[in-house]
DNA sequence: TATGAATGAGCATTCATTCAT
DNA sequence: GATGAATGAATGCTCATTCAT
């Protein structure tokens, strides 16, 4: 992902500017990551720019040349992981059209779970301020989740169309549902055990049930 | 001197003491209520002492009259929550003995989402701080949730003896539940809308899931 | 000394007052031990009024009907101690009259000895608080010390009378004589060890010095 | 990114640290210096670090640029004079190696009686809390006292073997000798007087006594 | 642009003092 | 008089932000 970003900057854009700018690029993408283990590690809050300037080998000052603030620091990291995760979150739920609405729910299940899985430390981050308004202009909190959202209450209305889900139930099926991967994405955190083999029995559970039905 | 003094005050005011007490606890039990409107508001770490004692209407030095720090009145805060929800809880998973499980699930889930909205305020509080550590000392963080996930192990075993369930599941499907239970919780804090009418179609779900049965 | 002046007083007063206001008097000298135990302990600075309060085993508010303030139950303290030790270093600094300076300085050096000793624990307090001065109105710091100087100051003049000191320099002198009581209580009370046993030394090397005198 | 930017600034601009690192060691100076006075002034626990900021010039975080914390900066102050004064007396009690004890005594009574002119200030500090244990970590209040006791005892110790002083007596002497140096520094800090000139009587006051002999 | 020292507002905490009971 | 809860000013300390170099 990050290979594929650069990539397709290389190729549009010209080669000089690129010198000083890719520079600038790394160093700010240096920052993010260096934010984001530090409020992985100790909260938002108690993240101090000291220490997340010292994790990323600069100075306080060097972080202002980057980015307006804190708050602004903070927002572009989380956007920044958004637009890495949001755009394959929403490719997930395209994907496998065709298919019958069950295994296309297996799918991005699996999808879905794939994702989260290499991103484990920003989901941290993300779930810990999932209820807290980043001080953010215009955007609502943590937009990562909202893809998530966006693209099961899709599914979930692809599955109604089929007939497969009963209608009118939409927006309750859809909190279920992202309940159910929240609950995953936790225990197998907490585990530091994969995630992805929760797919099938996720999406089971949700479809038929955990009930044993009568042979 | 100190037996002259108390002596005296027995002998001559008995029933002042229960009036001393009863205001200290009615301030004790403001504060908490104060602690836990600002931390919901503004989260666990942005909930300054001076803002908390405003809320209260006292000062912030009043509030060492009650609570030793900071940490000591918020572990007063969740201690105390717990105190109120947790038995409930507890009840509740005991509830309906003698009956069919997935009866007693649905009972167990009207309860649950009963007590919880009345809780509404403090769910927030606890859902939010719910990955941070507090500096508690020997209590996890916010054990009411913790409280929560016994309860509904304890059905699914239930479930799973019962023969109603499979076996060998019982970790994965707590979570799911549980996570099923936030779900709900969520959704209808955000649209503040009453919770128990969800208990039907989580257990209904759960169980026997989403998809349409053919007849 | 505490006999003495009861005694003088319920000689003189009516037999009603004393006994309000010998509980009175019980209860303020009560205080004032208790602000000795604790400034000893733990300084004059940081011996709140809540800890001697405890100490006395009354209620912080009970102070005020007592002392005004902070300063005035020092200052309190200090005159308290000084009338009980003032007036006994005057005494000693003319008991023997008739007799030989030299006799005259050992008994004195006897009896200021004898005196410190008993009063080890407001020693401690005089000789920490010695450079501070206390916010006193009208009175310098410790006085106590002061009848010290005063006294010694007395006794190197009438040396200086009587021949056996040389004129001239009876201000260094006063100060190298009370430099060495000071350095006998302070070895002492560090060690726990009587005090009086130095007069000898005390008197012996000041007036005739340190050195073999050659036979 | 560390190594570049330190190689970086050693190619370009060697001599620029050695500035920045005068003005940091500059600065630190000063809020010595600063301590010192207030201190002096207003006593060590009431020594605030706005009022010890304001005296050095500037804001109170900037104190922290330099000291951990206040303990810190109080260790910094003692640790600093005493590094300037300790060696000083650590050498006279080791001058006049081969004269006469007397000579000796009376060349290290004037070198210190010089040390301490010229350190009057912290001198003031050092005696007011002399009685106060500063949480220094392993460091016992102030050393700087504690190395003058070392000193003369060291001397007397001399004396003895010298046939001087008698056997048995060292630490009453030890003692009974650093009163009369403490007399004298106080003596002549109250009036603004030179200590130099009382070497002499001080060492002839303790070897030979004040008495007047017979011719 | 990078650096890191300087700044000062904000926070938790303490404590002398007041006052209703 | 005695009590102890209430008050708020003062203190040590942290940290986002600024700025001279």
């Amino acid at each position: 992902m990050n290979l594929d970003s650069s990539k397709r900057r290389s190729r549009t854009a010209r080669p000089q500017r690129p010198l000083r700018e890719q520079m600038r690029e790394a160093v700010a993408q240096a920052i993010l990551d260096a934010a984001e283990e530090v409020i992985a590690a100790k909260g938002l809050r108690d993240a101090s720019l000291l220490a997340i300037a010292r994790r990323a080998g600069i100075a306080v000052g060097t972080l202002y040349n980057y980015y307006r603030d804190r708050d602004d620091l903070v927002r572009a990291l989380f956007e920044a992981r958004r637009g890495e995760i949001a755009p394959r979150l929403v490719a997930a739920a395209h994907a496998l059209h065709g298919e019958t609405f069950e295994a296309r729910l297996r799918g991005y299940a699996r999808d879905v779970l794939q994702i989260f899985d290499e991103r484990r430390r920003f989901l941290r981050v993300a779930i810990e301020t999932e209820h807290q308004r980043i001080k953010a202009r215009g955007k609502g909190p943590t937009a990562v989740l909202a893809a998530l959202l966006d693209g099961i209450a899709a599914l979930i209305a692809e599955g109604v169309a089929a007939g497969v889900l009963p209608p009118g139930r939409d927006e309750i099926y859809t909190r279920l549902l992202a309940g159910s991967f929240r609950a995953v994405v936790l225990l197998r955190s907490e585990r530091d055990e994969p995630m992805v083999p929760d797919a099938e029995i996720l999406v089971e559970t949700f479809l038929h049930g955990a009930a044993r039905r009568p042979s």
